[in-house]
DNA sequence: GTCTATATAGGGATAGAC
DNA sequence: GTCTATCCCTATATAGAC
């Protein structure tokens, strides 16, 4: 989809967007200019708008690259789904999330200013993984404690991300993502009795 | 330490601060104008500043009642905390963070906001659950895998709670309650092998 | 593709009347 | 305690030169 003139791998675009990647992560969307952007970029914010019609274009941008991720995991389970598919499923991704917590962690920090683009702009099919998320756990034909469950292991990897950065930095990302598995499996491996 | 006049329950101060929980909540702070603000309390911008100096004044009280949340739980245990005396304390906070919900939600989705407040004006000591929470993750006297149980357990909470005002909405209370401590002891009484 | 203006609007905040 | 009116600043966005 992103098709550069000669579609190289770093762009001016991308860099655009890794800035700000970095900065709405660190202090919010609302609160970083264009012109802090720009002054990174090392040049002015009106050159900004020759890459993006808005400063909200960059964070629909910056949305659609969670978007792209685990889009094939989502395909390859619809609907039906046991907790041990699940099990195996989340386990699967954690090593994906920890290589992308940047963009996981963006996320969960701006919130409310992504909600507001969802708002306007449904235009096609959307479908993140948040959605889908959303969508099993609001699946009443599974158990109310399945989907507890499940939310608690979606919760546990998202909190075991958001401080790997700071307090767990000197795990190392393979180790931290063992444990994380083994604590997934010990919410999703215990059913009800 | 909020010392009305005559020190009513439901002053206006309060409910400006209620209004501003829901708008802070549901938009982002940043998103929410003052403007807003007193137009659901059926007066002008300008009243706002009878009872608030700013802004980010009306974020700060918001911000203090986190802060009186829990705050006897935390003193009862300071630096030691064994994995089961974590176990029992974060089972039993469940249900208080359960009927604050709205307020853990609103922490949870304005954190940059908040943050850029503990930036300027750390004045006197600081010291709310999240604080607090990020101290013991980071105590290296305790294990990788146990700080990282914990992180996960605090994690699992949230989402279930995050979730407990949408998908889970038929769910009452104290069931959710009671799959969230058995979620979270799952996840503290099975220690690593 | 990047720059220098400049237009425009919106929101936070103040002064002072009632 | 609440209101009107106003100031001021910042940020988005545009127009058009280089």
């Amino acid at each position: 989809m992103p098709a550069s003139p000669t579609d190289t791998a770093s762009t001016t675009r991308e860099r655009i967007l890794d800035v700000a990647l970095e900065l709405f992560t660190s202090q919010g969307y609302d609160k970083t200019s264009l012109r802090e952007i720009a002054e990174r970029m090392e040049f002015t914010k009106a050159a900004i708008y020759y890459h993006f019609a808005s400063k909200a274009d960059i964070l629909k941008a910056l949305h659609m690259r969670l978007h792209d991720f685990g889009r094939d995991s989502m395909e390859s389970m619809e609907d039906e789904a046991s907790l041990e598919a699940w099990a195996t499923l989340l386990e699967g991704l954690i090593d994906q999330m920890l290589a992308q917590r940047a963009l996981f962690m963006f996320h969960e920090r701006n919130q409310a200013a992504i909600e507001a683009l969802h708002d306007e702009a449904h235009e096609g099919e959307h479908r993140d993984i948040q959605d889908w998320f959303r969508q099993v756990l609001s699946n009443e034909k599974l158990p109310a404690e399945t989907r507890v469950r499940l939310a608690c292991a979606i919760g546990a990897v998202m909190g075991g991300l958001a401080f790997s950065g700071e307090v767990f930095a000197s795990i190392p990302s393979d180790e931290l993502g063992g444990m994380l598995r083994r604590a997934v499996g010990s919410l999703l491996d215990a059913p009800s009795p």
